[in-house]
DNA sequence: GATCTGACCACCG
DNA sequence: CCGGTGGCCAGAT
């Protein structure tokens, strides 16, 4: 299980309505500062996956943000599923992450890992 | 193998 | 709040 699949599972595992940042993706695979790498890993889905990438978002402060580069598509794209599960963004673009961030089980996040 | 780039973030100052 | 810096992984050249 490399880098990337594992980043898809987690991904996976993010409930409707709910949103985990890059850099939390990246604390949950034992890797701090790779939340870089996670941005990566999920630009490198195919279009027609089955992993809710809209799901994983950027940080300015206490906001979540869409910060995707270069797709501007894909932007509208994330907003448009994300308001669709009852989120609902400001007129910065942006939303409070503190009741939308999906606080995982640290066990359930091990078997993923594990099993995958 | 070296180098650059990219859906980022934490840490200073 | 804003800017600079370092760190991570994968893919392209």
């Amino acid at each position: 299980m490399n880098f990337n699949e594992q980043v898809y599972e987690i991904t996976r595992a993010i409930p409707p309505g709910k949103v985990l940042n890059y850099g939390t993706v990246a604390r949950l695979l034992s890797n701090p500062r790779a939340s870089r790498a996670v941005g990566y890993a999920l630009n490198a889905l195919p279009s027609g996956s089955d992993v809710p990438w809209h799901r994983v978002v950027g940080k300015a402060g206490s906001y979540g943000r869409i910060s995707l580069r270069g797709r501007g598509d894909s932007v509208a794209e994330q907003r448009i599923r994300l308001e669709a599960e009852g989120i609902l963004f400001d007129e910065e673009g942006q939303f409070p992450l503190k009741p939308y961030l999906w606080q995982p089980d640290p066990a359930e996040i091990a078997s993923l890992l594990d099993q995958g």
